[in-house]
Formats: structure tokens, C-alpha cells, sequence
DNA sequence: GAAGATTGAACACTCAATCTTT
DNA sequence: AAAGATTGAGTGTTCAATCTTC
């Protein structure tokens, strides 16, 4: 059973299960995240990411880097997360065109709140549907598509304009 | 190296990838599928859904359904395409709840051009990235993770509340 | 009243344009 | 000019409220 350019149903199954299983599993984590602490996964990642850093401050564009967004969603959500005063600027900052982000008392006081519950999910909810064999293989194949689209044709900063910076810390 | 839940570095290393190449992934093929044919991936599974069905068809619970989305996300989707001139409804129908969505001509033109390219992206990012057998242990445990994931408190319907229906045709 | 669907507001992300400091 | 970041418009998703037909 396979198509014109030869894929199989086997396949298909493969893929379609890769698109469902994602969608339902960060919806869910996402909803026991904000019933229980009041944030999302992106609140979440960005006070982890904070929070575990050398100097326990980042700037925007390390935490777009680190997390892999866009410097402009970050900016977004780090206003949105300072108006609810979750994260401020730290305003002793070295360079004017930047400003060190930091966790406020009470970004710190959710976060630690929340990682042992967010912890159990991940765990209850994916590593523990797996044994370390298939979380072996499931890293290995990942990462090998992760590698493979960073070689890919819209994600190579085509050399001939201005060109990136912000490498990883 | 385990942290206070007993969850080692190796296993978080699976949950990081996995959320980051799904990302990745997800977002090359959007991008690919819109530059070359002007329709997402979202277009794209709807207008497959529709296509494929048995009567070239579908309402929009069962469209819903059949993708795992939001009913009122599907309805706004269909209303955009509607706009864009790529579905319509079939005003005769029996039921006056409800009306068939079937796709344009041009929707129908415009999926059946796209799905070569979308075939053989899907195959080159993901699917040539591992071998038959990493991909049944993938759809082994993303399948064992849906499962799950469906007995899960939030996602079970509290059998006191007005209930659920639309089952998958 | 329940099924099927739509609507509008609130929220989140992206893209391009802009601003400031180096 | 380049680096770092912000802003605003446009688009898409969710949630709750509503509407119509069965």
C-alpha cells in the first residue's frame, strides 16, 4: 500500500501520530499548568530559563536564543510578564541598548511552586509511557531531524545578507 | 545526575527535543506549504479531510473531529477559506443545523497541487530521517502517550455534565 | 432541552518597521 | 552601520455566550 511517491500507510501513521500526540500532550500540560499556577508552558520556560541562569538574569534576546523563539515573541511576553509582575528590569545595566531581565519575588516564589507539579506531568504524562531504550531512540531520530533542518534550505541565512549573531551563551 | 523527582538528565534531554524539533518541524513545512501553494497546514489537512471522505463532504463538527481541533477554530478557519474561495457549502442539505462544507474548485485545484510538495517535504524532514524500525518504536510510544492521555482527568467528560457527542464517522 | 454551529472578545505569535545605543 | 530591542498591524486560537433547528 503506497502512493505516488512511494510512502506507505505505516508511514503516514507515523507522522499523523507525531502532529496528534504533540497537540494533545502540550494542551494538556499547558492547561494543568495555568489551573494550578496561573502560568503556561512559555511563562514557564522563560522564569526556568531565568531562573537556572549563571547570574539569575538574562537578556531578552538569551532567553529567545535559549528557548528558540523569535526575539520579538519574547519581547511581547516579557512585557506581558512584567505588567503582572513576574520578571522586571534589572536598571544597573552596563549596556544602554539592553537591560537585564530578573525574576521578582513572586516570579521565583511560582516558578519553584510549579516545578514539581509541571515535573510530575512531563513525567506521568511522557516519560513514563516509554522505557530508556525508546527514550534512546526517540532522542537519536529527533535530534537527527532537528540537525537536518538546520541545514535546510529557508533556515540558511543566505550568506550574502546582513547575517545573525546572538550565538547561544 | 537526577533532580528531586528522580528525573535524569537523559529524560529531560527527550522531553527538550521533542518539544523543540516538533517546532521546528512544524514550522519549516508551514512555511513551505505557503510559499509554493498559498495555503498552511491547517488549509491543507482541511481540505484533505474534505477530499478524502467518502461523499467529498464533511461537516464542520466532522471536521473538527476528524483533526482533533476546536469546533469554534474550525468554524473560523471554514469562514476564512470561504472567503478565500476555496470551500463553500452545499445548501442542499437535509439538516438545517448543519450544512455539508464541500471544497471549490479551486480549493480541490489547489490541494491536489500541493500535495506532491507536501508529500515529499514531510518524507525529506521527517520521515527519511529514520529508519522503518525507529518509526514503529515513535509510533509505538507517541500512540501509548495519546492512550494515556485520554484517560487523563481534564480530558475525560465528568459523565455528570451535559456530555459529549459527534463521534468520529 | 440538546445538537450543531457561529460570534465576538481576549490573548498569543509573526512580520515588518522603527528606535536607541554602540 | 550593526546590535539589541520594541512597537503595531495582521492573523490565528481559545473561551464563553449566543443562536437556530431538531
Amino acid at each position: 500500500v503506497t502512493d505516488a511517491t512511494g510512502t506507505t500507510e505505516e508511514e503516514w501513521a507515523v507522522w499523523r501520530t507525531f502532529l496528534a500526540s504533540y497537540a494533545q500532550l502540550v494542551t494538556e500540560i499547558d492547561v494543568r499548568l495555568r489551573a494550578r499556577h496561573g502560568i503556561g508552558q512559555a511563562e514557564y520556560a522563560t522564569l526556568a530559563s531565568i531562573v537556572e541562569s549563571p547570574d539569575g538574569c538574562l537578556r531578552v534576546g538569551q532567553i529567545a536564543t535559549a528557548l528558540g523563539w523569535e526575539r520579538s515573541r519574547t519581547s511581547h511576553l516579557i512585557r506581558r510578564m512584567t505588567e503582572r509582575g513576574l520578571v522586571e528590569r534589572d536598571e544597573r545595566s552596563v549596556d544602554g541598548r539592553a537591560s537585564d531581565i530578573i525574576a521578582t519575588r513572586l516570579g521565583r516564589k511560582t516558578f519553584f511552586a510549579a516545578v514539581r507539579d509541571h515535573t510530575a506531568d512531563v513525567r506521568d504524562l511522557f516519560l513514563d509511557r516509554m522505557t530508556s531504550e525508546e527514550g534512546a531512540v526517540m532522542e537519536e531520530v529527533l535530534s537527527r531531524v532537528t540537525s537536518h533542518l538546520a541545514g535546510s534550505p529557508s533556515r540558511r541565512p543566505s550568506a550574502l545578507l546582513p547575517g545573525a549573531s546572538e550565538t547561544n551563551p
